[in-house]
DNA sequence: AATACAAGTTGATATATATCAATATTTCTA
DNA sequence: TAGAAATATTGATATATATCAACTTGTATT
């Protein structure tokens, strides 16, 4: 888990953690970036970003993990993805109303970096490298979107469930054994559906030795049955 | 109805129909968008594009209306939106693999101008104004399909049908009688339920005195009962 | 260590929704 | 215009899923 310690360092220019967005950068462009930054360290469980603020900032996250989500009807939420060191974090209100649109949670400690949302604009209108990266992983994040919309809308609770395990899988841990980031209720919240709902898929993935749960541990035993699963919908 | 007629000109510089993107393009851009695009005129039913498809070209819609969707699991589809002249339909693909991430079917008789790929990223490239004003356009796309994740995984199918007609009265065709340019089936996939499920509801608002249909022809006789629907779930 | 509070678990039940099958209606085509 | 094909309709039934209520376990706090 080497990968979610701080790397953090007090400028810019030298930060391993930075989005890999920032390396289109040349040095003067890099220079303001750094000098209207704030960097916040959040403790698991600490809002980093409400839905409906004023965007002053885009965000880049350091160390740590966080679950970026919708906040839907009456209090419920759709969590959109998972965010990961180095990962960009900017949205639809860049360009749309200056609002954040999805709130961001800290699952992890985390650090966090906010850049000067007008800062970024600037830069993104003189650099047309840098867009064209802004706008490529804008663009990844969109297709994300695309797939949950019809994984959510069109399988069923077991493939679905499939899916949100999949994806801590292959997109988040890369590997077979990983830490439960994920309450059950925030799993259900990955995979729409009832916290209830949540708890009896699991335990039934469990029984038929499709993973296995233990000390805030998840272990995915049989991956290839998994993904039928999640491909029978 | 007028706004659906074809005010398509041989030319880009008095073109009447094109997206209000292209007015941020000076003399020798429009030119060199006017000397690289294609106007194709569909029938109702044809498919303008297929997902998975590359994209050589992105469009804009001169006339007509179309459906943009999703193709989901076993040939089930999401539509995400109707199309309307004068919109620019890009997509995620421009700047992720270019490809199709949606397919594209006439509703009506329809007209569409593509344009070169290639011109359109290379004008993004040098002006930032168009490429902040596409962004815009991008952004105001991505919201919606936030919001449809939000409605179609969180309503209930009342809801969800009651959503379906408000978008089509609100902002479609802004007036309480519009023509039935979606099928049952159409209209399922618009709001994630089935073909019968989607019959049932109709009938339901219909007895209720919220909508009267007749002729391919639908009234909205209780907007606020149908907005009440809406939010409830 | 005792308590309280949150999270997880379970089976029973209610509800929402899909599927099925049969029929009716419309639209298209020869 | 007849016939075929697609679309729409309906009620009955099966299934998926949520809700409820009771209980257990874990976690944090004093």
């Amino acid at each position: 888990m080497s990968e979610y310690f701080d790397k953090t360092s007090k400028h810019c220019y030298d930060c391993q953690c930075m989005s890999h967005l920032f390396s289109f950068l040349n040095k003067d462009e890099l220079q303001m970036v750094d000098a209207n930054k704030i960097h916040v360290r959040f403790k698991a469980g600490e809002t980093i970003k409400k839905q409906g603020t004023y965007m002053s900032h885009v965000l880049s996250i350091n160390s740590g993990l966080a679950k970026l989500y919708l906040e839907g009807i009456e209090g419920r939420s759709a969590i959109l993805r998972i965010v990961k060191p180095s990962n960009f974090i900017g949205g639809p209100g860049i360009y749309h109303d200056q609002r954040h649109h999805f709130s961001i949670t800290a699952l992890l400690d985390s650090s966090v970096c906010f850049i000067d949302l007008q800062v970024f604009k600037k830069i993104l209108s003189v650099n047309s490298l840098f867009a064209e990266e802004f706008l490529k992983d804008f663009s990844r994040d969109v297709l994300t979107v695309y797939n949950r919309l019809i994984y959510l809308t069109q399988k069923q609770m077991p493939g679905r469930m499939a899916d949100a395990l999949l994806y801590l899988h292959d997109e988040i841990f890369n590997q077979p054994r990983f830490p439960m980031i994920l309450s059950r209720f925030e799993l259900s919240e990955l995979s729409a559906m009832s916290r209830e709902s949540a708890v009896k898929l699991l335990r039934d993935f469990q029984k038929e030795g499709l993973i296995r749960i233990s000390d805030h541990e998840l272990e995915v035993l049989d991956i290839e049955s998994l993904r039928k699963i999640s491909q029978i919908g």
